[in-house]
DNA sequence: ATAATACATTATATTTATTCTAAACTGTTG
DNA sequence: CAACAGTTTAGAATAAATATAATGTATTAT
């Protein structure tokens, strides 16, 4: 447990105390050595699998929008059903697979800035995001 | 009632039987001069305020969903809490202001073509969608 | 360290969007 | 018009998300 320190930072920036329930779900959520997408119910899984502590979904779903507010995870709105979350919280762009129901990240590098030529008065723009949903290439003509 | 030919061969290519709940909704959606962006409980508020008919949830639903599988209509996820949904179904972005939870179409031509270098083996790109969250652009400073 | 306090966890209940069910009803076809 | 296929509907079921409130734990004060 050489990273709980951070986790505890963490935690404590997002105004939480570091209890073991919260220290387990960041040890899931910031550990990997790569970012991922997930659902509440995929990381309740996860969290289930590796560990021998118990967590409540309703502590889950606290933590994880705490996380959210401050900034340390994204939600990504796909469907009406569920929502997906990002561990990848950098300026990023998404490709949808619809057949998989799979997320996969776009750097910023990888799409061309997007120029929008309307703006709206008195308001102003905080976020631009692509999402490209992806299928199957059947080429299977010719 | 002079557009209810259209309504019914839409319905009919939608391989749905023009009844006159379905008529209703097909007015709501088709007719107005503007296309506009709802959610299912707007939809049949704006359905029981300007008839004399009552329709069910569950026709809604399946009607709205026959639409979208027809391409007559577009879900547009911003949320996990609520479908919206446009009756726009060129291929346009949007603008969604966060704090007044609206929708703003954003013309196709109004955004440089989304020019993304990247390719996943084996799919291929259906869509390409800009979401711009836009905030009260509360320049109080200077 | 111990006690007091504030905050956290949990099981459970609630809310709400959406989907399902099955009985009554309606459009279609011949 | 009869027969059939498809439709509507109220209500039930489902499932994600949130709220509640009793119990437990980290922190702070003593
Ligand atoms: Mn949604
Ligand atoms: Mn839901
Ligand atoms: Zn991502
Ligand atoms: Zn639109």
């Amino acid at each position: 447990m050489a990273y709980a320190d951070q986790y505890i930072e963490k935690l404590r920036k997002s105004g939480l105390r570091p209890t073991k329930q919260r220290i387990k779900i960041c040890e899931v959520l910031f550990d990997a050595e790569k970012t991922f997408h997930f659902t509440i119910k995929e990381l309740v899984k996860i969290i289930e699998n590796q560990a021998n502590i118990k967590v409540s979904l309703a502590t889950v779903y606290n933590t994880v929008h705490a996380f959210i507010k401050k900034g340390y995870l994204k939600e990504i709105p796909l469907n009406a059903s569920q929502s997906y979350y990002d561990t990848n919280v950098s300026h990023h762009h998404h490709f949808f697979d619809v057949e998989e129901n799979r997320l996969i990240d776009i750097h910023q590098d990888d799409v061309d800035e997007v120029n929008i030529k309307r703006t709206i008065p008195g308001k102003k723009i905080r976020s631009v995001e692509v999402i490209a949903k992806i299928v199957s290439d059947n080429q299977s003509q010719k």
